[in-house]
Formats: structure tokens, C-alpha cells, sequence
DNA sequence: TCTGGGGTCCTAGGACCC
DNA sequence: TCTGGGGTCCTAGGACCC
């Protein structure tokens, strides 16, 4: 066995309206929301003093502003926010380079070499997340653990400015007595269902997992055993530094008003297509997949996709394909939304040396193999046993 | 004025191939 | 005759996270 990790998960709270705060400080101390103020808005993020008139993340702006209502709302403005994340992240790396960016306002990073001693701990933490407050005015909550699922848990324990040092002798004291929600990776859905088999705490879950039960498993799937090492405190502990490419690029938009006039859904299709191109190309990627969403007035989403041999990135072909998918599968409904995703993403680049690659080596082994038997035949001075066209499906 | 938009991963059935 | 089994790809739907 390796020696355990110090994983961190650093976790900035209230990060949009933090950063709204930041850029105009007497919004300081006042409830503050982010995200749109019209038809379909919800809240994004909102400040503490917001939370406490029960306003919260993914709440409709207008029970946000019915809740509280002199609630200060604000458009996102992501190219702030992700200037902001970058000065963040780069605070981190002042530290160690084995950091992994999970999101715009959180990341894991791995301190095993920078804190040398485990009494250390906690004091190096605190400095630390002073030293961030003290440079850029961001408010962290920070999670200290042996692996990433620990960190994480650490870091929602506690917020704003909270410091939770969770190791595998304490998920029993710190985490066992919490409620299923709070349990990272298991949701509005999934929560309920275990609820009803008895399970209403992570100590529950936790010993449930333990004894193999066959209902816990059913409901988890694969993600039982997942889970049953994340409490047992052996779950991930690899930071990965090298961002990944995207797997998909999508865009979505709620209409101003429900609709079935073909018009309006080829224009916001058109506007749909185009922003997924800029984006692909700006990527650098093509894709094979196309999916189209459309939700229906009534909040019923249907996802249709198809596979074209040939991938692209061009917003004509891009739109020529999605509207052949609605135009196929949805005319006539009444819809809230479309969106479209481009799937099954490839860099050109790589395209053509697979291409090149898989050519060549076709080229090798029919000419290798027509010489073998060619030769062999040569040896036996018999008619072949074997024809090199058969040999080649081999 | 009811209920966003960006993603990832998993499941499950059918087609197809060997 | 009574209906293999493994693997991959495609598709639809759903859960979850921020």
C-alpha cells in the first residue's frame, strides 16, 4: 500500500455573486442573485444574505424574488467569472502544479509534497485560504482528505471560509451522522429510493454497502462499489492536471414564447447551429453525432440523434441535419426549447493520421500477406489450401 | 412570469459481426 | 432439432453535477 495523499478540494462560495461583490463592493452584505430575470430564469448563484430569505441555486427567479423581494438580480457575466477562476487557479499553482480544475469555481489539487508534516495541516490551510482572501477577495471552503470524495465532502462542510480535514479514521465521526443529500453523487432521485429501504443517513448507506445488500446494489448499479470505497475512504486519489477534451458541444435555448411555427424553430435551429460551430471550431473539433433536444410546453424532453459517416463542424451541415431530425421525429409540436449537440467529437488532425495509418496498414498486410502465400505456394509447388483473399480476413 | 444551460456517465435494447 | 455468446456501435432516456 502507498502512502495516503494530502488531497485538497477548494471550493469558492458564492463564486458569481462573490465575484459581483468584488467588482462593486457595496453590493456587500445585500441579497444578491445571478441569472436572468424573464421567462424560464433561475437563480445561478446568490450571496449568503440572499440565502437566508430561503433563496437558492437553480430557484426560479420569480419565487427568488417573492421569497425576497428586494433581491438585487444580475446578469452572469461568465467572461469575468472565468477571469477571476484563472486568477484563482493560478493562486493554487503557486503551491503545487498537480491541480485539477472540476469547474469554474472549483478544483482539486494535490498537496502531498507541499505540506510535509500532518500536524501542519490544519494551520498551513487556514494561512492559506486567508492568503487567497487577502490577494483576490474570494472566499474559499476547503476540504483536506485522502482522497478526492474526502476533500470533496470536506469542503461542503463548512461554508463560507470553512476548513475540514476529513481523514479515513474520521468519516465515521464526520460524515456517518450526515443526511443522504448530503452525500456527493446521489441525488433528488436516487435519495428517495433509498430513503424507502431504510437508508436515511451516509452512516446507513455506509453500512448498507458493507454488507453487500442486494437492494443497495440494484439501486446503485455499478455505482455501488464506487460508492462503497469512496466510504470506505479508498476511492480516487489521482489529480488530473491535463484538461480534457470536450466529449460533446452543445447549445440550448428556451423560447421567448412556446411555439410550433416552423419559422421560428428554423431561425433559433440556424442560431443554434452556428453558435455549436464557432464553438467546435474554436475547439478545434468535428463530430459525427448530431442530437437535437426539444422540450415541449408541458417539460417533456425527447432527444433524437443520428450518425453521419462524415463528421463536420460546419454550421450549414450542422443545421441541414438537425432540422432533417426535427423535421422527421417532431413537426408540429408545440416546444419551449431546442438545443443541439455535436457528439462523438474527433480532432481533423487526428482524423487524417488514422486514416493515413489504417490505409497503410491495409496496404502492408495485403501485400505481406499475398507474398506469404505467394511463397509458401512457391515451397509446396501445390495449388494454394488457401486463398490470400481469405487469409486476409483472418 | 411558474421550473436554465453547460456538461459527463450509465443503462438497456437492437443491429451487426465473428 | 429450438434458438451460443462476446464485442462494438448506435440510439433513447435518465441521473447527476455545477
Amino acid at each position: 500500500m502507498s502512502m495516503a495523499k494530502v488531497i485538497v478540494h477548494i471550493d469558492l462560495n458564492a463564486f458569481f455573486a462573490r465575484c459581483e461583490e468584488i467588482r462593486n463592493p457595496s453590493l456587500e452584505g445585500k441579497p444578491v442573485a445571478i441569472g436572468r430575470d424573464g421567462r424560464g430564469g433561475v437563480v445561478s448563484t446568490c450571496s449568503y444574505k440572499a440565502r437566508e430569505y430561503g433563496v437558492h441555486s437553480a430557484m426560479p427567479m420569480f419565487q427568488a424574488k417573492q421569497a425576497c423581494p428586494n433581491l438585487i438580480i444580475l446578469p452572469s457575466d461568465f467572461r469575468f467569472y472565468w477571469a477571476m477562476s484563472a486568477t484563482f487557479v493560478a493562486f493554487v499553482k503557486r503551491y503545487t502544479k498537480l491541480v485539477e480544475i472540476a469547474s469554474v469555481d472549483e478544483c482539486y489539487a494535490d498537496f502531498t509534497d507541499v505540506v510535509k508534516d500532518v500536524k501542519d495541516v490544519p494551520a498551513f490551510f487556514k494561512k492559506l485560504q486567508k492568503d487567497l482572501y487577502n490577494e483576490t477577495k474570494l472566499k474559499c471552503s476547503i476540504g483536506v482528505g485522502t482522497t478526492k470524495f474526502l476533500a470533496k465532502m470536506g469542503s461542503d462542510y463548512q461554508k463560507p471560509m470553512g476548513l475540514t480535514i476529513i481523514r479515513k479514521r474520521d468519516i465515521a465521526k464526520i460524515l456517518y451522522p450526515l443526511s443522504l443529500d448530503k452525500m456527493y453523487g446521489i441525488g433528488k432521485k436516487t435519495a428517495p429510493r433509498l430513503k424507502h429501504i431504510g437508508i436515511n443517513t451516509i452512516g446507513d448507506l455506509a453500512d448498507r454497502c458493507q454488507k453487500d445488500d442486494q437492494q443497495v446494489k440494484d439501486i446503485l448499479g455499478k455505482f455501488f462499489y464506487v460508492i462503497k470505497d469512496w466510504l470506505n475512504g479508498e476511492g480516487s486519489d489521482e489529480i488530473i492536471s491535463e484538461p480534457e477534451d470536450p466529449k460533446s458541444i452543445g447549445n440550448s435555448s428556451t423560447l421567448m414564447h412556446d411555439t410550433n411555427a416552423l419559422e421560428e424553430i428554423q431561425q433559433l435551429f440556424q442560431d443554434l447551429a452556428k453558435e455549436v460551430s464557432n464553438r467546435a471550431i474554436k475547439e478545434g473539433k468535428i463530430g459525427n453525432t448530431i442530437q437535437i433536444t426539444v422540450k415541449e410546453s408541458d417539460f417533456k424532453v425527447h432527444n433524437k440523434s443520428i450518425t453521419f459517416d462524415t463528421p463536420t463542424n460546419d454550421w450549414k451541415t450542422i443545421y441541414t441535419r438537425a432540422i432533417s431530425l426535427y423535421n422527421d421525429n417532431f413537426v408540429g409540436l408545440t416546444v419551449r426549447l431546442l438545443g443541439i449537440t455535436l457528439q462523438n467529437l474527433i480532432n481533423p488532425k487526428d482524423m487524417a493520421i488514422q486514416m493515413s495509418l489504417f490505409d497503410y496498414e491495409k496496404h502492408e498486410e495485403e501485400s505481406a500477406t499475398k507474398l506469404l502465400i505467394n511463397e509458401l505456394n512457391r515451397k509446396l509447388s501445390k495449388p494454394s489450401l488457401m486463398r490470400a483473399s481469405e487469409v486476409d480476413k483472418k
